[in-house]
DNA sequence: CGGTAAGCTGACGACATGACAGGAACAGTT
DNA sequence: AACTGTTCCTGTCATGTCGTCAGCTTACCG
């Protein structure tokens, strides 16, 4: 259902929409400035999308697709000893530089998530469901082991480091306020991580 | 600068306007929407606020002096033995409900700190100065009697846990679809708050 | 080279924005 | 009750965006 040319502009204007959402307010974007950008007319977005937010949405997923990537920050490792430490640090390095690279997408992403969109909710826990439910596989083997607390559930566990990256990642701006250096985090983020994983600190 | 009638008028006009925030996409609240709910008309509106994000700015402020509530939370806590398990318990509890009480502005207030707007980053950071202070004031303490690892900058961490329990109260929803029912996410935030400010388990 | 389908745009009605001036409601005085 | 000055509200207008056509242009293929 798409031509050589067609498609071109169509992706044109997805790469317009994507700058203008990082260089201004998402409440701002508008179809025009999009059109205009790419050097096209209004009438030509309606033509590929139904509105901002539809095309966002494609944004979104093609995000989503990239974020394989997340996985592999989780799979196949071991949360004993040296590795466990490594582990941790990889994760927290590996989401930082994920949320850096969309930083704008994944703030819209975010917001129509929490006003309750169902398409955003489901993507949104589409690109974390692997990294919140490795993570609660490793939270459920350490429980076996007793070094986590037996009566707390993996998931709510997993979910709430999880988000706890991604908030941070989105807000790290926010913390040299309160007198946290850029430097301070990734070692603050490792440590909790680690420590809710396995109930011990990180092995140096 | 005002009178009892237009005060009446302009407060109508905010009350509408959050509940528009609570019903609808921020991006697609409009002038002509909060003024036909409030029983009048756009001109009005434009009197007394610059534009939406003026008269939500507003909002947040207000919202903001509320939050002093949080304080109270965290404020002449003793994180030691059961004390201490109480005192994870109780901030959990007063920041979900507070999150939830507030979920239309806060989310408002977030987006726009995410993007860079200093007005909302400065209130955002006013709302959660008191906790992260106050959180890294225990971690500080914690440090000192070994219990926390050294080489941690404790209003690192402390952010990240605000980040996280902010994070959390914003998506509560998102958890049930990786098999977190909305009971254990409170045990789950309370384990990971008193683990990482005295480095052991709540008593029970 | 001509025909066909795909792709683009000018133009339009509907609506939101933001500004103003004039009219309505009010409070205090006589 | 009538008068008067102030405060407050709204009708209206110019401007600009939205979303939709019909119709024009471009690219491709026989």
């Amino acid at each position: 259902m798409a031509g050589r040319r067609g498609q071109a502009t169509r992706q044109k204007l997805l790469d317009c929409l994507s700058d203008m959402l990082s260089s201004s307010p998402y409440r701002d974007v508008r179809v025009i400035d999009v059109a205009r950008k790419a050097g096209t007319s209004p009438a030509t977005f309606y033509q590929y999308f139904p509105d901002v937010e539809g095309a966002v949405l494609e944004l979104a997923e093609r995000m989503v697709k990239d974020g394989g990537r997340l996985t592999d920050l989780v799979s196949g490792r071991s949360w004993t000893g040296k590795a466990g430490a490594r582990a941790a640090e990889e994760l927290v390095d590996g989401f930082l530089a994920f949320w850096r690279e969309n930083d704008a997408i994944l703030r819209v992403v975010d917001l129509a998530a929490a006003e309750g969109d169902k398409r955003f909710t489901k993507l949104r826990t589409k690109l974390l469901t692997p990294v919140t439910g490795t993570l609660a596989d490793a939270v459920r083997e350490q429980q076996a082991k007793g070094r986590v607390d037996q009566g707390v559930s993996p998931a709510a566990v997993a979910g709430s480091l999880v988000t706890m990256l991604t908030g941070v990642a989105g807000h790290q701006k926010g913390f040299s306020a309160w007198g946290a250096k850029q430097a301070d985090i990734k070692p603050a983020l490792t440590l909790l991580v680690h420590l809710t994983v396995t109930g011990r600190k990180p092995a140096r």
